[in-house]
Parts: structure tokens; sequence; C-alpha cells
RNA sequence: GGCCCCAUGGUCAAGUGGACUAAGACACCGCCCUUUCACGGCGGUAACCCGGGUUCGAAUCCCGGUGGGGUCACCA
């Protein structure tokens, strides 16, 4: 069998959105499952909207979601180079090949010209293409125009009695009749390759097998396979994988929310749990398994499983995953990810203190920008002026609970882990003739400031023996303890 | 509007003519654990868009409708 060639080729518009991840994922995943090559490009011919940052920005995550490429921009490889506008002779060969073959010709109509006929044909609810004024165009009239110094564009001659089929591993065959098509554009007048065109040559020249992308191309498929017919070319197998959509069914766009992975990478989401999630868009393993590691997912991943329905995206089953691989995480990783977060809140902890606060704290969170919240209790002495907090510690027997659990601190020696405080704390209500309730969160109260919060055999370690000790007495003086 | 795609609970989805009284997950609800919240455990509510066919039998195949989406650039 041929190696599987596979490629991800974004336009540097804009930072990478969710979708263009998938798309990016599911070729990466192809590649990995059958050993295949997975390529990245840059398609940057639109000179206008391209930038540098974008494309920083676009690569910076998807080595952060672990997608790794063989060949492609930064990596180099033997089909390169790999950005569109440095591949620009590539194009004038073949647009030439195409002219001399009679299947490009120049196209003089200006901007004004073609966006006039367009709203014409919009007004008069005709189908809106190109007509073909400048296909029949004698050599002398092409001399003339050229002569009133207009810049032509090369347009594809779509011969108009032809039925393309696609062959698409998602959703089967589909048939576009070429008599609606009308001649499109393959180069500018500024010479720059279009899409439709850049593409065709570049998957073509860099040996692409399988072209997996989001479903919104698959209306310009038959102009590619016209392209790659005309310049006697074997045309690739396609997969059109679904779209991703909001809440409101919509193609997902920045008004649905953050749709970038940058800005997930930012709020602390892991790249593991994106990536799991993403995978799960639009494909499922058949077994009941939800979680999957990388290494699953490329084991098992494959075009036959891809949904054809489009998707919409469930930041609250996201959130879920995230929080989980935040729980099932080695603590000393998830400590390390979110020290930056408690960094910017204030918090500077030690290597120990941050490790016992983060294992308490990743219980309550989705995302690691969440953590700082939950730490207050662990960093700052409480302040007793929630109302609910101070009638808690208003309750009679509160002064005796205090003292109990003092003169258990004082007998012992410092509170080393859950266990250990577990077992301070277990007898106590016993001990005082108390109910549970009357006990701990007057502890919880006195300790906190807050009626909310972690076990109290989390705290204690925290803290420490002297920690509690101080917060003890600072209770006591709050409800006029004076001893 | 033309062309194209899609259609199972609120969401992601399993299902490829009989095993469907339709799986699992998220969300939601209840109970348990915990005398807090969360985590965790157990249980529950909830779906085959509609209408015609085909067939002994249709979530599954065909046709039509409806609904949603995509696309119609010298953007990609």
């Amino acid at each position: 069998m041929r190696e599987i060639r596979v490629r991800f080729a974004p336009s540097p518009t804009g930072p990478l959105h969710i979708g263009g991840a998938r798309s990016a994922l599911f070729n990466w995943l192809m590649a990995r499952r059958y050993g295949g090559k997975f390529i990245v490009r840059i398609e940057d011919t639109d000179l206008e909207r391209s930038s540098k940052e974008s494309e920083k920005n676009i690569l910076s995550s998807l080595r952060w979601l672990g997608l790794d490429w063989d060949e492609g921009v930064d990596v180099g490889g033997p089909n390169g180079p790999y950005r569109q506008t440095e591949r620009l002779p590539l194009y004038e060969r073949y647009a030439r090949q195409l002219l001399e073959s009679g299947w490009a010709y120049p196209c003089y109509c200006t901007e004004e010209e073609l966006t006039a006929q367009r709203q014409a044909q919009l007004a008069a609810g005709e189908m809106v293409r190109y007509a073909g004024r400048c296909r029949s165009l004698t050599p002398q009239e092409r001399v003339r125009l050229e002569r009133e110094g207009r810049r032509p564009a090369l347009r594809f001659k779509v011969p108009e009695d032809r039925v393309i089929t696609v062959r698409d591993r998602v959703r089967g065959e589909v048939s576009f009749d070429c008599a609606g098509m009308g001649d499109f554009i393959i180069v500018k007048s500024d010479g720059i390759p279009t899409y439709n065109f850049a593409v065709v040559v570049d998957d073509h020249l860099m040996g692409i097998t399988h072209v997996v992308r989001a479903e919104e191309h698959l209306s310009n498929t038959p102009r590619q396979v016209l392209l790659y017919e005309a310049l006697g070319w074997e045309v690739p197998e396609f997969a059109h994988i679904s779209l991703i959509l909001g809440k409101d069914r919509a193609k997902m766009s920045k008004r649905h929310g953050a749709t970038s992975i940058d800005q997930y990478r930012e709020r602390g989401y892991l790249p593991e749990a994106l990536v799991n999630f993403l995978a799960l868009l639009g494909w499922s393993p058949g077994t009941e398994e939800e979680v999957l590691t990388v290494e699953q997912l490329k084991a098992q991943f494959s075009l036959e499983r891809v949904t054809k329905s489009p998707a919409v995206f469930d930041l609250e089953k996201l959130n879920w995953l995230n929080g989980y691989y935040i729980r099932h995480s080695p603590v000393e990783r998830i400590a390390e990810l979110a020290l930056p977060y408690l960094r910017r809140a204030g918090y500077a902890p030690g290597e120990e203190k941050l490790r016992l606060v983060v294992a308490v704290a990743r219980n309550y969170v989705e995302y690691l920008a969440q953590i700082p919240q939950y730490v207050d209790v662990f960093f700052n002495d409480p302040g007793y002026d929630d109302p609910e907090a101070r009638e808690v510690l208003a309750q009679e027997q509160v002064p005796r609970v205090l003292g109990a659990l003092r003169d258990k601190l004082a007998g012992t020696g410092e509170v080393a882990d859950a266990a250990a405080a577990k077992e301070l704390l277990k007898k106590l209500p016993k001990d005082l003739g108390l109910g549970g309730k009357k006990v701990y969160l007057p502890l919880r109260v006195a300790l906190t400031g807050k009626t909310k919060g972690p076990e109290l055999h989390d705290l204690l370690p925290v803290l420490g023996k002297e920690g509690t000790l101080a917060r003890l007495a600072k209770a006591e003086a709050a409800i006029g303890i004076t001893d």
C-alpha cells in the first residue's frame, strides 16, 4: 500500500481556530495511525490578510497540542518550500501549461464590472457566475485591452457539459453540474494564484494522498478536480469533515465565545484534554470509552468512524473532560502548570506549599485559571466578615470546640498529612459530646472564615500546626475570648 | 435564491434490515459518601423530524416534504 501523506494547510490570517485544530488533529491522527506523513503548509496567498504573527501563533498552537509534522514550514522537507508565497514560480509554470493547452485564458474584466454583473444576476434571481465575457477574445482584442493598461487575471475554462463526481471518504459520491459553475480565476491579476489553483498544485507536488478538511471546502472540490484533470494529475482521496457549530447551530465564530486554541491554553486547559475532546467531535471510537489518551487515539482513529452530521461545540463537556485530566494527572505537573496563575493572583508559594495547595484545589476546578479562587484560605488569614460565618461563630459551643482542637494540637507533633489530620479530628465530636456539625462547621469557619471550602483534613496539613494554632487564636479574639 | 451537505434525548454520539422495550458520555434531577462545597459511587428524566413507499420486518433502504447548515470573490 502506498504511504499515506496528509496535510494541514492553514492560511495565516488569525490564530488557530477550534475547527482548524480539529482538521489538523484528524490529519495528524491519520498519519500516525497508518505510519504516514503529516505535512504543514502555509497558504498565505491572501497578501492582505496574512501575517507572520498568525503563522507563528498557529504553529505554536499546533506544537502545544502535541501535533508534530514530518515535513513543512519550520522543519523543511524534500517538497519545499512550504509557504505558498515562496512557491510562485511553480504556480507560474503550471499556469502557463494550462494557458498553452487551452484550459485557461486571460480575463480583463475589472472588479467593478464583475461586481456589477454579479449584482445584476443576484437581482434577477439568476445563478451567480462568470458569464464568460473574455473567454473568446480575439488576439487583437487582447492587445487592445492590454494597451488600455489592464492587467489580466487567468481564468479556467470550465466545460459546461460535464458533471463532476467527487468521491468522498465520509460523504460517499457527491455530484456537481459544471453548467452552473462559471469560469473561475486561477491566477489573480497581480500574479498570485488563488486558493483553488494553489492547493491543487501543492497537493500534487507534495504527494498528498488524502485531503482531509472541513466541509466548507466541499463545494470547491469539483473545481479542483477539474484542475487535476486538466493538468493530467491523479486526483487524491477527499474526506470532508462536518463543521463545528456554536450553540445556535451556526458555524462557530468569535461571537460564540472563545474559538481559538490559544484562548483555551491561556485559561489553563490541558492539551491532552483539548485533543481528546476535539477527537470526539465528529469521530467516535465505537466503544464506550470517552477518556482517551493520545496513544489510544493514534491507535484507533479511522475515517470510517467519522460522523457526517455537524457537531455543536459543548463547552460543558470540554470543562468536564479538562477537570478530569487536571485531577488525574500527576500533582507535580499540575502544580507547575498552576503556578503562573497563582503568581498572577499575587500568591508566591514555595515548592512544597504549592504542591499541597494544588493537590487540594485541583479537585474544584475545570481549568487552571480557576485555581486562585480556591486557594485564598491557604494563604490569607480569615477576616470573619461573612454574615453567615459570624452567625456560626456566635453559637454557644464554639469556645469549647476551638479550645478542644487547640488542646489536641498541643499534644501532638506536626500534622504531617491528611491521614494524621483525620485522626486528630475524628474523636473531637465524641469528646465534646456534640454532633459533627456543631464541631466541624465552627472549626471550618474559625480556620477559613468561610462556610464552604476544602475538607478540614486537607486544610490542616497545609496550615501546619503553628498556622492552625494562630488562626484558632484569631478566631477566639474575634469572638471575644481573651484567655 | 441556485448548488451541495446534514437530520437518534438539551449536547456529543452508538446503531450499517430482525439481538432496539434504542448503548455510553456531558448537562440536569434524586440518593449515597462527606455533618460544607466539589470529587467519587448509585439511580432517574429524556431521542429515532414528518409523510409516503420497499420488506414478513425499518432508527437503519428509496422518494417527497420540512428543518438546520455550508457555499456561491481577483478570501482561504
